[in-house]
DNA sequence: CTTGACTCTGTACTTCGGTACGGCCGTATA
DNA sequence: TATACGGCCGTACCGAAGTACAGAGTCAAG
């Protein structure tokens, strides 16, 4: 069967990806959607424009820049002939992604211990700072200030 | 003893916290940096002011704004009058990071099962996308691809 | 046939996080 | 004494990632 409803212009194309339609034609303009049918004198749209969409913005929430949201995008296909590009991209993308995720978590443990230390109810009103703790492998409240509390 | 050395100037900073002349100069004016002792004409640092730029650095590099710095900077002295104001910072800070975690693990786990799918020297070379594997579960070139050969 | 919603192009503006520049001043050293 | 080096200030500029018009054209419904 035909696809008969109207052609996916780029309000609706906007609409179903949850971005602006300005925010659209800024991404072909950048290359990140290839120029879209034009046969009607409107950018006509496909489904896997939304899809397109919606993972730019996918990426690009998880810290990645429209560049690299580009590279993905342009190496990303299986062939044989392409697959030494395509797994060193891989790896450098799981690497970065990688490291992020260990920053983080350190700095969650930061943040969890500065709670336990400081924030919480029972914490001594000792008057030190994040910034102290910080460069004191955070445990600034309980053991800098006055005599060693617990721990 | 008094400390004689020369007083740490604004290019010694700079120097010491790796960045430039003018960001340190950015970040007064912004009200990250108070300002500093001016009593011989240029601005007197201490170390504690390059401890400081290097937990901007630290926490903008986990992709946080500066503004979010500024939050975390001014609130984070511990005493039992701004506990409850510190907790809650500390708390959706917290799930921010977690949040963060989780989405870029999430993201690795796809970038893998990708890797293993298809940049591997052993993957078939079925021409498909990073894009097309993002929306089917990752698994696009293993099981997916026989029937969506012909587009 | 008119109206209103939508689209087109192009340019300009915005925020964020810096970076660079020009003109001036004060000090350290040769 | 001269000159270089660093600091001062204010302003302008930069790239990223949009966002906002203005002034057209197009299309479908009433």
């Amino acid at each position: 069967m035909q696809e008969k409803q109207r052609p996916m212009t780029i309000g609706l194309l906007a609409q179903a990806a949850g971005v602006g339609v300005e925010t659209v034609r800024f991404y072909q303009r950048k290359g990140l959607l290839e120029t879209p049918d034009r046969t009607t004198g409107f950018r006509t749209y496909t489904p896997e424009d939304v899809r397109k969409i919606k993972f730019i913005k996918r990426v690009q929430d998880l810290g990645f820049s429209l560049k690299d949201v580009q590279n993905l995008i342009e190496i990303s296909f299986c062939s044989n002939e392409n697959r030494p590009l395509l797994a060193q991209a891989c790896n450098e993308k799981i690497g970065e992604i990688q490291k992020k995720i260990s920053d983080l978590t350190s700095m969650l443990e930061m943040l969890q211990t500065f709670y336990q230390s400081c924030a919480h109810d029972s914490a001594a009103d000792n008057g030190c700072s994040l910034l102290d703790c910080f460069e004191n492998n955070w445990e600034c409240c309980n053991h800098t200030i006055l005599e060693r509390k617990e721990k």
